[in-house]
Order: structure tokens, then sequence, then C-alpha cells
DNA sequence: TTATAATATTAGAACCATTCTAAATTTAAA
DNA sequence: TTTAAATTTAGAATGGTTCTAATATTATAA
């Protein structure tokens, strides 16, 4: 807790109550949540919280480099807790969202045509290993 | 117009009036517009235009191969009538859409860790070289 | 500590891109 | 020409996200 509560203070984020638990919830989940999802989850532990603050907090942590905001779903927003990047693959069945370890030179560039290069989103559209199976 | 109805024909979509409209607005635009700002657009020269119409053709479309469905703002879906795969620029200034033709092996992947590859996109997000010099 | 200002949280309303619906129209097939 | 199928239309419904205004919490100053 000690560590987590130091951490968000020194991204510069204010380390409050609900900020925590929404911060260890993402740590723990192994998957691409949306703010829905952690919204839900969350509710059913601390039934006094509210969905605009999963929102607002996932904007702060999103703003700090905490976490990454992944746009590959046409739906909705998926929140990543690894905020550095790597590639995904998203399976057009099961809908999963999965981290690919690949060496890719094109996503370290910092700059492309004279234009300054912030953040990569490299996607794989397909049908995972497991849905090809069934 | 005539080859336009029969690309159309080719790959398998009824070449209405509506279709034929939109595919060459999508044609002619250098940008890469949003189903509501091709309505808009056309609304204007074509008043009886529903913006159903605009969604079901770009479904269609997209279905058909002819154009591509980029996911990558988190408010709305951009539509790019160039359907083979390439990476994008993304202007978080200006909001601006800017292909980036550079070879990269990693896109080109039709398998990965299993799982079976149908579409790739990649997209750089940050300031583009206009927004930079202002 | 106490008072005051600034920030965060809450519930629910508002927003808006997209999808759905049912009726009317157009196109294709018999 | 008749009939069936597909397309288009206007507008309602949906649902993820953002906004609002009131309340609660945290930080700062006296």
């Amino acid at each position: 807790m000690e560590e987590k509560i130091n951490m968000l203070i020194e991204k510069g984020v204010v380390p409050t109550t609900q900020r925590l638990i929404v911060f260890q919830h993402l740590e723990e989940s192994k998957t691409h949540p949306t703010a829905d999802d952690i919204y839900k989850a969350l509710k059913r532990r601390y039934p006094i919280f509210s969905r605009a603050t999963v929102y607002n907090t996932l904007f702060i942590f999103k703003e700090a480099g905490i976490i990454q905001e992944l746009t590959l779903d046409k739906r909705e927003i998926h929140y990543d807790p690894i905020p550095s990047p790597h590639h995904h693959f998203y399976c057009k069945v099961c809908k999963e969202i999965l981290n690919i370890a690949i060496s890719c030179p094109v996503a370290k560039k910092r700059e492309i045509n004279g234009h300054k290069v912030e953040d990569v989103q490299s996607t794989f559209y397909g049908v995972c290993k497991r849905c090809l199976k069934h």
C-alpha cells in the first residue's frame, strides 16, 4: 500500500482512497478492462463507488502516464495497466485482447515525416488461437 | 460511372444510386471522414439522404473490402477509402489523420503466436508537422 | 487547532455517435 | 405484370461517455 501511495505521488496524482482502489484493481486484472468493467467490479465491493469517479480516475491515470488507453475496439475504450507501448491482438470472435511481445523498430520512432510521435498503438485483428480450435 | 458500377458489382455490392454517391464522395475526399461527416456533406447536396443509409453503406463497403474502418479516435469511427493496410498519424492538436507510407515487416504478418491475423491497424499519435510550427 | 480555499466524489441528467425499427420505396425475379 | 426481396427513409432507442451541481474530503493559511 505504502509503495502504491508513493507511486501515485511520484506521478503527481493525489492518492485518494478511490484512486488506490482503482489502481490496485487494474494491477490485479490480467485483462484490458473497460471503464464500465471496472465500475461494475468495484461497485460490487464498494457500493458507494461512482461511475464518474472511475472515469475521472482513468483520465487522471492516463494523463499521468500510469496506464494506457486502448482505442482498438469500435464500441468502447479499454485500459491497459502497462503504460509502455506494446502490440495487441484483438479476437473478433471472443473479443479478448491479448498482449503481443514483438520487437518492432517502426513502433519505436519518436519522429516520422516531421511529425512528433508521442504514442503508438498497433493492433492485430483476427481470430485467436483458442477460437480457431472451436 | 460505368467503372464504379462494375467495381461495386465485382465486390458483390448492389450498385444503388446512394451507394454510388457515397463511393464517389469517399474517393474524392482526401481526408478520413466520419460517417457523420459524409452524411452532412451529402445531405447538403441530396436533402433526401438518410443517416441510416450512410451507416448501412459504410458497413456494406467495409464488409466487401472496399474501404477500411479506422478505430483510432476515441470519439468516433473514421473511414479510409484505401482498403489496404497502412500506417496513420493522428494529430492530437488539429485532429487530422495522415497516411504514413512506411515499410513495416511486422504489419505484414498473417499469423502471430498461433493467432490468425486478418487486419492490422498501426497509429502514431502526436503533434503534426504543421501544428509544431504554430 | 480552526477557518478557508481547492480538490475530489457522488448521483443522475445530458450528450451524441451509432444502431434499431417499421413503413415506404426500389429493384430483381417469376 | 405480379410478387418477393432488398434498400432507403425518418425518427426512436441504445449505450458508452461526459457534464452538472451538490456534498464531502483534503490541503493551505491564519
